[in-house]
DNA sequence: GATGAATGAGGGTTCATTCAT
DNA sequence: GATGAATGAACCCTCATTCAT
């Protein structure tokens, strides 16, 4: 089977995304990182645009999966809060490119309706979490929107430290990470 | 008095850079808000990178003097955390773009050596305090670089949440945030 | 065959830098001349400047060419004299442009070090000819510096004069002169 | 007496036209060369291409008065033609850039009819002291066009190579350029 | 299907010229 | 009269996109 171009090519746009931005990342950039001639890339995607949007949406996509995935539904608060952690930095350490693409460009000039609605889909994930936490009094009661930031952020942030190479990603690392997360979350 | 070009240009920038950021604000969109020529922006600013990097220490510089003024050098790990967390979103509520446009244009393909220099000013004060208050037991051990983001970053989404519209900003938000951040900090 | 665009490009950037000089000529004005986007212009050359220091090669070459093709190296100093005069007019009735050109873009603010060279080639080929003359007592003793003008020099005006159609070109024109430039060289 | 700026204006960009070329001379350039702000120049010359044009008439007209001044009506053409080069030379020497200035902005883009007829009122001196020797069977035959680049050329070009220090200019020099462009125009 | 040469709209930047001081 | 800050037209150049091969 001939290498699948499509897969090269998003492969390829989701480095350079994150690494240089959409606007600074030319498309010759992405043909030649792909190994493709720069019209190809105009067979799989409609226009650069188009190509951000599909990529966004794999992204998100995958995260999701990674958080629905096994989720323990019926476990406790702080079992659920540490598979969502858990599978956030495992994605993160793995894909290290789609946390940061993601939070880089969650931008409303490029992105469309559907972008827009796929990442409303994890926010609404996490903040269904965060709800049943607060119903039963584990969690501190502050809008969700305000508590997503507050484990979110810090772990989007972490993997810019550690790709930057100023930390050393550990397991000591992450569990203290979750541990404070998971203070910064819970009614003490 | 004739009205400050050069402050009207930095201040058509930043809300601009904020908003769109750097490479998708032309350069006649930041004269247009400023209500000067195009040609004018060249009298202040070698270039539209010297410009962002002006921009960029000038709102570096702004925050530091904000955390630095008045820092209570001799009271209780809390209180200076709480210096620090009020003096930033105090900064944010004031300055509503400022936080933003730093956080998203920390790129070193645009940032210069100097501009460079003077975040780590920023972190370094932010890493002292947390050294500090881990010599004294009372903040977790983990790397400060580790912990800037627990607080720093939950600031920075919070003030994109509220811009966006999703959340209103009022005292007991962020008393409530400073205490969910200050749990994360904390030894338990 | 497709039409080689690079030498549409420079054939129309010699008649327009003969003809307005390098820098009021603009690039889209020798894109339209060579029937080509301006764009194009960038593929073959880095920039204007590359494009001026191309022509201004290539051009110095082919007289390089001109005067060493069949150069008479056992010959008379007269009969060399003759080679010289001949190739030189012959290659400025065959190429009118190029001869203009490159007397009016000798800039040490737009040649680069290369293009300079190559002109100093042309210029030992004329001084090792005018050093041979002199050390046979037939080329008057002056610095071959302030020879060459005396031949150089009323050549390219020449064709300046005939380009703008104050004198017709015949062969007894270009006799004459040569018969008198030649008197300014010879030892009476 | 406050010193002549209308004079300061014209020396700067004597000096920078010719060592730049019109184009490559800004405004802001001559300004600040001659010691005054670039708006005075709008005070004296109505815009560059006018400079250009007074400057250009001024140092023809120098040229003709040298060359008018004292000429010798009823000498031997060779004593005419002494009087011309010498007088051609000391301008030279006295006002080096005059020359090339001229010689290199002999622009129809850029002159107006004025200007034109400035030169050709030298050209038309040079060309009846050439029809003279003709006439009196001492200077070859040929048009007076082709026969002024024979010592007009060489007196410009010399001057080019001493202002690139690759020549010295002494007597010697000046007297035996002389005596070969007399060579090349009289009759043998 | 795949390519990359070609295009031209639109960006950053310069500079001749104006005009309020 | 003199100034130089301000202007905006016009420059050089880039790059998303097309299309002949």
């Amino acid at each position: 089977m001939t290498t699948n171009k499509k897969e090269d090519i998003m492969q390829a746009s989701l480095m350079l995304f994150t690494e240089r931005g959409f606007d600074a990342t030319t498309v010759p950039m992405i043909a030649e990182k792909a190994q493709v001639g720069a019209g190809t890339i105009y067979r799989y995607f409609e226009n650069k645009e188009v190509l951000l949007n599909s990529l966004f949406r794999e992204c998100v996509g995958q995260i999701i999966q990674a958080l629905s995935d096994g989720f323990p539904e019926s476990a406790s608060v702080r079992e659920q809060f540490h598979h969502i952690f858990h599978r956030l930095t495992r994605f993160g350490q793995e894909n290290n490119e789609a946390l940061t693409f993601i939070d880089s460009h969650m931008d409303p000039r490029l992105l469309d309706e559907e972008s827009q609605s796929k990442f409303i889909e994890l926010l609404d994930f996490l903040r269904r979490f965060l709800k049943r936490g607060q119903q039963q009094g584990i969690i501190v009661q502050l809008p969700p929107d305000a508590l997503i930031p507050l484990f979110y952020g810090p772990i989007v942030k972490l993997f810019l430290v550690i790709r930057d190479g100023d930390l050393k990603q550990t397991d000591e690392l992450f569990a203290g990470v979750e541990e404070c997360c998971w203070n910064a979350l819970k009614v003490h």
